[in-house]
DNA sequence: GTTCCTGCAAAAGCTTTGCAGAAGA
DNA sequence: TCTTCTGCAAAGCTTTTGCAGGAAC
């Protein structure tokens, strides 16, 4: 998932974004780390590099990206907002137990939502909980 | 949806949670009106009727009830939190120009999630974003 | 040279918490 | 009487905003 920065700079200039150092680093880091991250995750990360970055900085530039359809915005559950670069539909499965979030396949179509005739659907967003396999297993518990 | 009183009192004697006049309010207001509110909502709501409450007991009340298992916490979208009294699964949609959150039923099974083979889910939550038919049809607009 | 972006600080929301008095068991 | 709940105020968080200096065009 390592991209160039050249590859990144297009990225925010086919949207007319200009591609500041902060930017391209947001950028950068929620491609290379698909493990939804929240703001307050991606300052942290960052921070250590970009000493002066400011967190303020990370939630306008977070919300420039999700206005520009270059990232989306999830609420998976808890309310607590995370981020994930748009790709094709997928499911987010949260374990309970251990905090992760997995990604997962889904085939929805309308023959799955006879009650969605006439809708315009533009987004689906399918959030399932319940214990994933290695806490099932006792392997290993971290706490949320 | 009206229900009685005495019905009420043991929704909550049931899971010994004592009934207090404001969870009986609570309660009745997630029973009566099935919009999926906030907590803003139904203190609004309920103010005018019950000038003392306060929106610390509407807050805890919630929290007691999502407890419970008695009312389901929902991230739709946008990061605000909806409240919404358990019942069969079922998927929201949010329509993006009036605002209105609709309820669909969904035939989500395994064969339609097969990456989640091993996994115990617990609860699914499925939120769809677009356009409801009245808007397509230019009838009303609301402002969220 | 203009326009847009950053970073600081302050503000604005939403939600939780501590505690004294009130209500329910 | 004892326990739990309410309501107020304060605190805690997350997110947004105003603005001066700086970076990108």
């Amino acid at each position: 998932m390592k991209r160039s920065i050249e590859e990144l700079i297009s990225y925010l200039k086919e949207r007319e974004l200009r591609p500041s150092y902060q930017r391209l680093k947001i950028l950068g880091y929620l491609l290379e780390n698909r493990n939804h991250p929240t703001a307050d995750e991606i300052y942290e990360s960052l921070h250590s590099e970009i000493p002066t970055l400011s967190k303020s900085t990370v939630y306008n530039s977070l919300n420039v990206f999700v206005q520009a359809r270059l990232v989306k915005q999830l609420t998976i559950e808890d309310s607590d907002t995370r981020y994930d670069i748009v790709t094709q539909d997928h499911g987010h499965f949260k374990c309970e137990l251990c905090g992760r979030i997995y990604n997962f396949k889904i085939n929805i179509d309308g023959s799955d939502t006879p009650d969605l005739k006439g809708f315009n659907i533009k987004d689906r967003n399918v959030n399932f909980t319940g214990t994933c396999p290695s806490c099932l297993k006792g392997k290993e518990i971290r706490g949320r």
